[in-house]
RNA sequence: GCGCCCGUAGCUCAGCUGGAUAGAGCAACGGCCUUCUAAGCCGUGGGUCGCAGGUUCGAAUCCUGCCGGGCGCGCCA
């Protein structure tokens, strides 16, 4: 906010200097307002005057001289300012300005931190997406934490967001899932049974057979026809998968199911508009997407010989349906085993006319579990990996959700089974909201004391001035423009740093001074300090979905 | 061989899309609880930002080429 203010400042001063004949036009955007990393270098630094030199082939100094007169009149917003270094023109605030955010906070209060920015445009977000075939994997468990959070950020930031999960619960892999289940089936009642090759080998499925004998008996001994077993195999682990979900306090708002493609002809409909553009053709008893035509190495199979299509067709056509649906931007979040897929489906809507610069894919790297100081191998069809839910019997939803958040979808995750389990005090989940279990317990203790904090408006903000308490302010001034961010970057992990750092300087600022005191004035106005924290870490923390408990 | 991602302190990672003297946590060491929660705080040490060039006022950040790690490269999804 304050950030902005001092940006339209900059901007009409801009426009005085080009009235002066100092610079042109020309010269105009490109600059940064930021927040420098030293603070003897002020609480704002802009570029500006660096900008229009290099442009208009000026001096730098002279140049941000200039801006400085300029904005000598706003000596209310700006306590003083310098030029420095190269040509850096430094603001330094009144403490006044800092303390104005802190009614802010308080009256927006769960609003703090929402904003307007997405103009109620509709966003898919499109993140799991694992087809029934076992439970959920660790891998999952990221892309599912990444996606809900994206999809947290962008509510907030003024999105219409839709969570949705697409899954084909037909095809080969389900086949074998189902021969799989008729396989143990058949075991558990000791008859003869050929276990696929391929098969899922998981111990969830010897689960599933038992099931199904506790049942139907050995009614299904004689049965030929997969479908039963597979239908049996589906429905449990669905209802698994989405148990492990409603742990993480995952909820989606749509399942899409790859075969309403099919029924509605969506799939024919795309081959015959691909076809009709001259991009598909057959050969070797396939139909092949001409994808060279889209600057990739080779063309694409999009139907089989067999006559069923690859997983290409069902994909384009889906995406075809988002952009049907009215959305304004889809979000994918896929693994990073995934990536090859993007290309080919982002080809085939910009060949049926869609604008592919609204699909952004968010791209996972995979999550390396270590314990014991070794690293464990994940696999779905072999049996050794670790499930979600196991993860969850460790740690607890709050501790997962915030590990995964940890780091950037770009890089890799380490995650310390060992650290992770020990619920020790190295946790960084604890030590965010630990701040917000102190800053409830002074409020209780106001409470208990009666130390009342008084009326907002009649707060006496300008007691708090001490270095600690104005950088604070900072923070939380800066809360808003975060979220945006990270929105915009799709990039959940901004916040939870965010967290951490104003964690420290919270806990930081509690074992140096204290909130009550035998100075009641001052008292008032840290009490107000207290509550505006405890209303960021509250959003903060409901925005990366982990709990903000009272007492610890 | 080709495509994408990564390489920053002993370890795990940030670095706000090109800014000023590169940061945090963990690990190590030394201190702080009759006062709002010690799951906390204070202090100390630790760096050729993989290597080499290039772009410019200025590079961990952008470009090129190497080196190392990961994921892909199917008429599997």
């Amino acid at each position: 906010m304050i950030r902005q203010r001092l940006q339209e400042r900059l901007d009409r001063c801009f426009v005085q200097g080009v009235k002066q004949g100092w610079w042109s036009e020309a010269a105009a955007g490109g600059y940064a307002l930021e927040v420098p990393k030293r603070e003897d270098h002020g609480d704002f630094s802009t570029n500006m005057a660096l900008v229009i030199a290099g442009k208009e082939k000026k001096k730098p100094r002279e140049v941000a001289s200039r801006l400085k007169e300029l904005l000598a009149a706003e000596t209310g917003f700006i306590d003083r300012m310098e030029v420095a270094g190269p040509g850096f023109l430094n603001f330094f605030l009144p403490a006044a300005t800092w303390q104005s955010v802190l009614p802010e906070i308080c009256q927006r209060d769960v609003a703090y931190g929402l904003s307007e920015m997405g103009g109620k445009r509709k966003v898919l977000v499109e993140f799991v997406s694992a087809n029934p075939t076992g439970p959920l994997s660790v891998g999952h468990g990221r892309q599912a934490v990444l996606g809900d959070a994206i999809a947290r950020l962008l509510t907030a930031a003024g999105f219409a967001t839709t969570r949705e999960y697409y899954y084909n619960d037909a095809g080969r892999q389900m086949r074998v899932l189902g021969e799989s289940t008729r396989a143990r089936y058949l075991e558990l009642l000791g008859l003869p049974a050929s276990f696929p090759e391929d098969g899922y080998q998981g111990e969830y499925i010897i689960d599933i057979a038992r099931e199904l004998r506790t049942e139907k008996g050995d009614a299904l001994k004689d049965v030929v026809e997969v479908t039963p077993f597979k239908e049996k195999a589906e429905q449990v682990i669905f209802k698994d998968i989405n148990s492990t979900l409603a742990r993480l306090d995952i909820r989606f708002d749509n399942y899409y199911n790859e075969h309403t493609l099919y029924e509605e002809g969506k799939i024919d409909d795309v081959v015959a508009a691909l076809r009709e553009k001259g991009l598909v053709y057959e050969q070797d008893g396939a139909v092949w997407f001409r994808t060279t035509e889209f600057g990739m190495d080779k063309d694409r199979v999009i139907i089989k010989n067999t006559g069923e299509p690859t997983y290409r067709l069902p994909d384009i056509a889906y995406h075809r349906e988002k952009f049907r649906r009215g959305f304004d931007w889809m979000v994918n979040v896929f693994g990073s085993d995934h990536i090859a897929t993007v290309p080919d489906v982002l080809a085939g809507v910009r060949a049926l006319g869609c604008d592919d610069s609204k699909v952004t894919v968010v791209i996972h790297q995979f999550v390396t579990l270590v314990r014991e100081g070794k690293q464990v191998k994940m696999s779905t069809r072999k049996a050794n990996f670790v499930t979600v839910d196991e993860l969850l019997d460790e740690v607890g939803p709050d501790v997962a959700r915030f590990f995964f958040l940890m780091r950037r979808a770009d890089s890799q995750l380490e995650f310390d089974l060992d650290l992770a389990t020990k619920q020790s005090q190295e946790n960084p989940v604890y030590y965010v909201q630990y701040a917000h279990a102190r800053l409830c317990s002074i409020r209780k203790q106001a409470a208990a004391k009666a130390v009342d904090r008084g009326e907002l408006a009649a707060a006496p903000l300008h007691r708090l001035d001490l270095p600690e308490e104005i950088e604070l302010l900072k923070a939380m001034a800066a809360y808003p423009e975060l979220v945006e961010g990270a929105a915009l970057a799709l990039e959940p992990h901004r916040v939870v740093f965010f967290l951490q750092d104003l964690a420290g300087k919270f806990h930081s600022y509690y074992n140096k001074h204290r909130v009550i005191s035998e100075d009641e004035e001052l008292s008032r106005a840290r009490l107000w300090l207290a509550e505006s924290l405890r209303v960021i870490f509250r959003n903060g923390l409901e925005l990366i979905g982990v709990t903000a408990p009272e007492t610890m």
